[in-house]
DNA sequence: AACTATCTGCGACATGTAGGCT
DNA sequence: AGCCTACATGTCGCAGATAGTT
């Protein structure tokens, strides 16, 4: 409940905040008389085109997921056995990124959790993200702690309850007829005893405590209380891979010795082979249902992109070609939908910095650069010390018109770029390596060609701009202080 | 805090190879 | 036909870092 409420709120106080800005500048604007534009003027003045940009971002939930009715209602249709107390089957959920796979999870759980309120059935969603909570011990301390707070809660309604009746019961012991106690004393018996549970549960602190013993907590605390559990297991494949399947055994055959609660999982996995590790019993208790969340394609993606932009964009704020334009790219790159809407919401930022009533076109395709730069950019940065070495050196041989280079040359200038700045020199061996790596990053293109008596070599081109990469390695302050490396690639240039 | 297992980056050494040259 | 270049690619074992366990 109250995740939707604020779901529901937040927008529309942005929205309102927003218009009351709008109106004090007007005011402003209108009382000096004299209008020095200051810095700011000129970019509020601008028509904004964005309305509420926020549905644009990956963290947004929409309430609504167009082409997804299918997997939705399979879903539902699995989890209503939650509500009339059975235990539902375990879920695995497939499909690559962008294709609406956690958006659909987390919606329908929502949708449970609110019905499960309305009718008074216990039913409790717990979601864990598995590239965040990466191992056996962590996801199982975080599932003790959230139900042992839950427990903690609902000992304290009880208690609570129970105090009030005693109250009253005192007054007048019939109102004891209608409840399972026959004296007052019992009650008090029972609120003594629940407080003794209440000091039992202790948070499970994040380190330090065999994992059995984690998991036994776990167990006691979910079933303390009658009710179904459901686990979601986001980015399940990056916890198998971390840590084996030994969480998913436990968590699968926990169901047998539960004496109260039932617990079911929802698996999320980007990898559709990632079962192939997993033990058979664990294989067949999980994939008890399937469902596989196929990429979006152009169209689809043109009806999530339409859908999200009437909240997200004012009207008439868009030219008609953006959205089929932006759903194009997109579809090209795996019909990923997080990546179409990333590109809306860059050239709706562009447009705006242009001060452009309307986003186009060509703002959607500078858009798609932009993020690929910026995409560059950012691998760059993080390379390690070597691989910019070694990228540097490709970048001097590119800039003095060299092409095709291959890898005795880069060897060659890399060698001096090390001398020069007293980095350690690595063996061509890991520097072959240095160049298939960043060639598998996209930065650089690299093709083994056979000169025939003169050996075999990558030949090797940079595939990004010159100057911008120039720029981030130059950012680096072990690299910044190369200077004039140009005089020995020229020395190379005479040799030949 | 101490112990252990696993991962990472590396060099040594070995083997593979396309195709122009002789 | 076979040689030979300038590397590519593969395998191993090591040391140090990192993470998980107790």
């Amino acid at each position: 409940m109250n995740d939707s409420d604020m779901d529901d709120n937040t927008p529309a106080d942005d929205r309102r905040t927003a218009r009351d800005f709008d109106v004090e500048i007007d005011d402003v604007l209108d009382e000096d008389g004299d209008d020095e534009d200051g810095l700011f003027d000129d970019l509020l003045r601008g028509e904004p085109i964005f309305e509420n940009k926020e549905v644009l971002r990956p963290s947004y939930t929409p309430h609504e997921l167009p082409h997804r009715n299918e997997q939705i209602n399979n879903m539902a249709t699995i989890l209503v056995a939650a509500l009339r107390g059975e235990t539902p089957s375990n879920i695995l959920i497939y499909g690559k990124t962008g294709t609406g796979k956690t958006a659909s999870a987390k919606f329908v759980s929502q949708e449970l959790e609110k019905t499960s309120r309305k009718y008074e059935v216990p039913c409790e969603v717990e979601y864990i993200n598995c590239e965040v909570t990466d191992t056996q011990y962590r996801v199982l301390a975080q599932l003790a702690n959230t139900f042992i707070q839950q427990n903690r809660e609902f000992v304290d309604d009880r208690v609570d309850e129970l105090e009030s009746l005693a109250e009253r019961a005192r007054d007048d012991p019939t109102v004891l007829a209608d409840t399972e106690f026959d004296s007052v004393e019992a009650v008090v018996e029972r609120v003594d005893s629940l407080l003794d549970d209440r000091e039992e549960m202790e948070d499970v602190p994040m380190t330090g405590w065999p994992t059995d013993r984690v998991y036994a907590e776990f167990f006691d605390a979910v079933d303390y209380v009658e009710r179904v559990a459901v686990i979601m297991l986001d980015e399940i494949d990056k916890l198998v891979e971390k840590s084996g399947d030994d969480t998913l055994y436990n968590l699968s055959r926990m169901n047998s010795e539960l004496d109260n609660s039932r617990v079911s999982i929802i698996g999320i996995s980007n990898d559709l082979k990632f079962t192939d590790f997993l033990d058979p019993r664990v294989k067949s208790s999980l994939g008890e249902e399937e469902i596989v969340f196929p990429p979006y394609d152009a169209n689809q993606l043109r009806d999530i992109l339409e859908h999200r932009s009437e909240t997200a964009f004012k009207a008439d704020a868009l030219s008609e070609d953006v959205l089929p334009l932006c759903a194009a790219f997109a579809a090209q790159e795996h019909g990923d939908a997080r990546r179409a809407l990333d590109l809306l919401r860059t050239a709706g930022e562009l447009a705006e910095r242009d001060q452009a009533d309307i986003v186009t076109e060509a703002h959607v395709r500078r858009a798609q650069d932009k993020i690929e730069l910026d995409r560059v950019v950012e691998v760059v940065r993080t390379l390690p010390t070597q691989s910019k070495l070694v990228l540097y050196a490709i970048l001097v041989l590119e800039k003095h018109g060299v092409h095709n280079i291959n890898t005795g040359e880069v060897y060659n200038i890399y060698k001096r770029l090390c001398d020069e700045i007293d980095a350690d020199v690595l063996t061509q061996r890991r520097v072959t390596d240095l160049i298939s790596e960043l060639d598998m990053l996209g930065i650089v293109n690299a093709v083994v060609v056979s000169k025939g008596r003169y050996g075999r070599t990558k030949e090797i081109s940079l595939s990004v701009p010159v100057e911008e990469t120039e720029a981030v390695l130059e950012a680096d302050s072990r690299l910044g202080d190369v200077e004039n490396v140009t005089p020995f690639v020229q020395a190379r240039f005479d040799n030949e």
